[in-house]
DNA sequence: ACCTTACTTGACACCGTGTAAAGTTGACAC
DNA sequence: GTGTCAACTTTACACGGTGTCAAGTAAGGT
């Protein structure tokens, strides 16, 4: 049976998507491949290593979920506050979609080095939307006087972490609206001046 | 050679806390006992498994560095903004030194449930200690409107993360005053009303 | 002399990842 | 209808790290 190779490439990374997102376990190279209807062996054929996997998924998710679209938005925005807004809506509402992969992502990261490059990348994209919203409320002239361009960035950044996600949706048990609603009160409250 | 069981079983833990905190890369029970100077199955005469020896070494951090006396100064504090102050530098003060050992005890979550129960009860106190100083400022009346004492604490608590820390400090190389100025900050800003 | 305690050495099982090699099966070419 | 290629299968094994087991040894107390 020579299935078609495409087919079963991304029947992979839809499989393994699906399990990292609803599977409670850890997920094991054997879990996918018996989800996806293939011999442990097979998936090396498609995938060199687990890491490639995960991130040849994440990129499969950026796709079928078109984060460009979604963070796009926020360049259109007129004011600081408003791109703000768009970019906290943005990244924020992406990342229930993407969490189980980023668990199994930063996982891996201690052992394996391809893996914290992946995540590292990742997080640097979502640093340079904070940056760009910082710069867009500096030229607004309502950036706070207490924080640099950087630090605001990097305090944005840390806001918008993955891991604050998890504590108050996980959890705390925060619903997604009040989880956004919140972090905008928060973010805008530590960067804009008092004015 | 029977040497004195308490010398070492504490110098196992010495030792392991200086591997934590110091070393760069992860910490194995044969690295634990070589640097005890003993074998490696002579650890586990000592620690069930690898969970315990963790769980145990974190106690004697606590018992070395005092960190009940460290948090106890929140409690003496007379005003809500104040209790909130001297929390922030007790336990943000307080994270640099077990951040090693945080590291560690957070990546066997996913495989061990006695790790995943050991930090979740030491993340629990400090919630604990959020709570408290939410309801002293609630207390005060400068609670801000927007946020229950139940929502001001999670978010009180989410700040106040070794993940955030971690970010902040080492990702970004903030200083440790710096850091502990900004959170005070951010904290201050959403949390209290705007009087 | 004997027992106990704190250790040592060596061997091995388990789990998950990754590698290697030989065999099977379907599709398509000529 | 024979041959070849590609996608897969099965079986087996190496490796690293944790944890277990059993037998041996060396110092101290009685």
């Amino acid at each position: 049976m020579s299935s078609d190779p495409i087919n079963t490439k991304s029947r992979i990374l839809d499989v393994t998507w699906n399990l990292l997102e609803n599977g409670d376990k850890t997920v094991r190279m054997s879990d996918i491949a018996k989800a996806a209807g293939i011999s442990r062996q097979a998936l090396y054929l498609h995938f060199p290593n687990r890491a490639e996997l995960l991130v040849a998924t994440t990129r499969h998710i950026d796709v079928v979920k078109n984060v460009d679209a979604r963070l796009e938005r926020s360049r259109s925005a007129t004011s600081g506050v408003e791109r703000l807004h768009a970019f906290i809506e943005g990244w924020g509402g992406y990342i229930p979609q993407i969490h189980g992969m980023s668990v199994a992502l930063r996982a891996m990261r201690s052992s394996d080095k391809e893996a914290a490059a992946a995540w590292n990348d990742r997080m640097k994209a979502v640093r340079h939307g904070c940056e760009a919203a910082v710069q867009a409320i500096s030229l607004d002239g309502s950036l706070t006087r207490d924080l640099t361009e950087d630090a605001a960035t990097d305090l944005l950044w840390t806001l918008l972490s993955v891991e604050n996600w998890e504590r108050l949706v996980k959890d705390c048990g925060w619903t997604q609206s009040a989880y956004e609603k919140t972090i905008k009160q928060t973010a805008e409250a530590a960067l804009l001046s008092q004015s």
